[in-house]
DNA sequence: GACAGATTAGGGCGACCGTCCTAATAATTT
DNA sequence: AAATTATTAGGACGGTCGCCCTAATCTGTC
């Protein structure tokens, strides 16, 4: 099964493309370029943009899946996962500050193009969204959590859209921080007396 | 001179079609068709795309300009100027669901095509932080101000990221309310005793 | 080594893109 | 009324796009 293969290096060629120049701009000939196919080899794999899309999306979902499981077995405490979250801005920051947060670049842009995967898209962030509800309920937050969950996806995407037009590392660095206070005073009250 | 006012008409049609469908997508043909000039008539107004986009780009801040300037008429108080750029988002609600903030997306695609007016579509952000920053040394915040800005300017983009992938009008108004408490809690330990 | 299926290469399709040119018309000046 | 200028209409240009087709080549089986 060469086609296997042949098509793992074509979503993670258009997951890069797609992220670095955006769906649209990224032509069938970008990515046949990169994996150096033909373009007309690409069509065995891929007989529509849409479907290549929808590829990257699942794609990205295994990879973000992965990576949360990965913080689950490497944190204990939900207080540190919520951290290795927020830290993703300092870790992903150099490709943050060049081509935004590659899930809220994608929602946007699929947005505006009225593209019929948004919601798959979207899909991404609920992940997330999910993820850190769950951790906040650990956290003993109850009803709160998923407002939680929502306020701190909020300003990370609010971040990665000011570094990617401030190029300022120094404001990501403070906000990090910021949200790292948020964290312990959204804890602090809970504790009792 | 009749030329200004098509000129002008070109431009309103371009920013809307900038903002709902992105700077790429929207092409010649569809903002001629709005217009309701041919093609050829619009290379005697603009010879390029590019062109096109920087006016759209002066256009914008000339009118967001106008709006800074009739908060500072209509309120006396810094805080209510400050609350007066948090509501654009319930104000503009609709519009930031369907199509994200104008600022921030345009900021955003014009850095994925690496252009570059990115830096004057950047301007459009700088006018609001240097405003919002007049606002908080104005409220005593001193040498915090720069930074209290752009804390709000990227919350205000959080939101609206989230607001227009989720469709979201409970979470819009709650991050609202956070962002009135945070202005409140910035300015109490201010005060004296 | 002949055969069958999997994979690839290359080019052609119509549509649209930004750009550019020229001829016709409208408006203004003389 | 003529001449000049400002504005418009319409189409042609080379290029790229997503998509589709077919012929060649590779790979493994009998």
């Amino acid at each position: 099964m060469k086609a296997d293969e042949t098509r793992r290096k074509i979503v993670v060629a258009a997951d890069k493309l797609f992220y670095e120049q955006g769906f649209e701009r990224a032509s069938f000939a970008d990515i046949a370029r990169v994996v150096e196919i033909s373009r007309g080899n690409f069509y065995y794999h891929f007989k529509t943009k849409d479907a290549v899309l929808a590829a990257v999306i699942e794609h990205r979902l295994d990879e973000r899946k992965a990576m949360l499981r990965r913080w689950e077995q490497e944190e204990d405490k939900p207080a540190n996962r919520v951290k290795s979250f927020i830290n993703i801005l300092i870790s992903n920051q150099t490709k943050i500050m060049a081509f935004g947060c590659p899930v809220g670049t994608l929602c946007t842009e699929l947005a505006k193009l009225d593209h019929a995967l948004k919601p798959e898209a979207a899909g991404l962030f609920t992940l997330f969204a999910e993820w850190l509800e769950r951790q906040f309920v650990e956290l003993g937050c109850g009803g709160q959590a998923p407002d939680l969950a929502m306020h701190l996806l909020m300003r990370s995407q609010g971040v990665a859209s000011l570094a990617n037009t401030f190029q300022d590392a120094e404001f990501v660095r403070r906000e990090v921080e910021a949200m790292y206070q948020w964290l312990d005073n959204q804890l602090s009250p809970m504790r009792p007396i």
